[in-house]
DNA sequence: CGACACATGTAACACGTTACATGATTTG
DNA sequence: CAAATCATGTAACGTGTTACATGTGTCG
């Protein structure tokens, strides 16, 4: 939902056309998120159908401005003060694979941690160098290298605690004893579990 | 992705069918990711198109067991030491949203990143809970647990960097100039931009 | 003219979610 | 028997990606 909205944002300023929210969506988010231009047109598209922009129809093969509608804006105010997804954590690729490491066969979870460490590690290098080199009066490019920062900081520390906790609870694959364990209050919030 | 190699490092160990695999991926992640059974399904499929995975096929309506390939091991063993996506990072749903915000006539963005601190504070305190009440034993909860807080840690360091930042920089809605700055180096890695 | 950038689209596909449909088995 | 649970699926939709098609205007 997030370039939706965004274009949404774009709008609210003045009436823009396609490829333009394009580049101004790569502009604000520090030439760091690549946003294909297909998707822009694709989401106008619905935008429109769902009453949230206005296009004027310049049919001629020329440029095909597009302005938010009343509508449009109350959903961006909402938008902007919503927080994301009050349920579940977002699955974790990283945390998954580590997980699910656990129990394949012949496979070291520790070395799967440490690889997975040496490359983000390479990372945090590669984008406090790109920091280091930016532009001064970019804030835009600096938050967004501030957020990715402080992510994969936070991934090591887990990488970490990860190992420790693999450590102790014993150096194998541990197979896990399948105790029927309460279930965690809060997760099963209505997703699935439908009584039908 | 995740799901698909899931699905595969579960098949490694021993050949499962679609509801028990459901049931084991909730398992192994604590409980916190619900997987909709559907999408075992449909991905088995592709799994077993793509010749990763194979099916015994019990057609009775009985259950249909399906075991892992060798090529499926193959796929597996590179997914689990292959860190996922050198190129971007990914796009951040709070970090757009704070970024447009600048951008949108009659929005606080100090406020609407004191809106989203405030929620990430309270999740991390049901999280903490949750941790502080969990099985002691569990190792797969305490690790997602972990991933979580760590992640959670870091957004909130985040939004208050950005809060200095923003103060710093003047505490309005600063126009950006809209210089013409040198790309960054990195970014713009063959996605799009492709020579046709 | 030919190449290139600008501008708008469409098609095909992967992945994810929600909802619905359909049988088989268990159990009150 | 009836209801619930187990088990397998399908349909529709949203979002995102890649690739392709088409037209226009500019410039060497």
């Amino acid at each position: 939902m997030s370039v939706r909205h965004a274009l949404l944002a774009l709008l609210s300023e003045a009436p823009k056309y396609g490829l333009q929210m394009r580049d101004e969506f790569e502009r604000r988010t520090g030439e760091v998120w690549p946003l294909n231009v297909g998707q822009v047109y694709t989401t106008l598209q619905r935008l429109e159908r769902d009453g949230l922009v206005a296009s004027d129809g310049e049919g001629e093969g020329a440029q095909k401005s597009y302005r938010i509608t009343p509508e449009g804006a109350a959903e961006l105010a909402t938008w902007l003060r919503t927080p994301p997804d009050l349920s579940s954590p977002p699955r974790d690729e990283l945390v998954i694979k580590v997980l699910v490491a656990m129990g394949v066969p012949g496979v070291d979870v520790r070395e799967v941690i440490q690889v997975h460490r040496r490359h983000v590690v390479e990372l945090m290098q590669e984008w406090t160098r790109i920091k280091r080199d930016a532009v001064p009066g970019d804030l835009s490019l600096a938050l967004v290298l501030d957020a990715e920062l402080f992510r994969l900081d936070s991934v090591i520390r887990w990488l970490d605690a990860a190992e420790g906790r693999l450590r102790r609870a014993g150096a194998t694959n541990a197979p896990r004893p399948a105790t029927s364990k309460p279930p965690v209050e809060r997760a099963r919030r209505g997703r699935e579990r439908v009584t039908r």
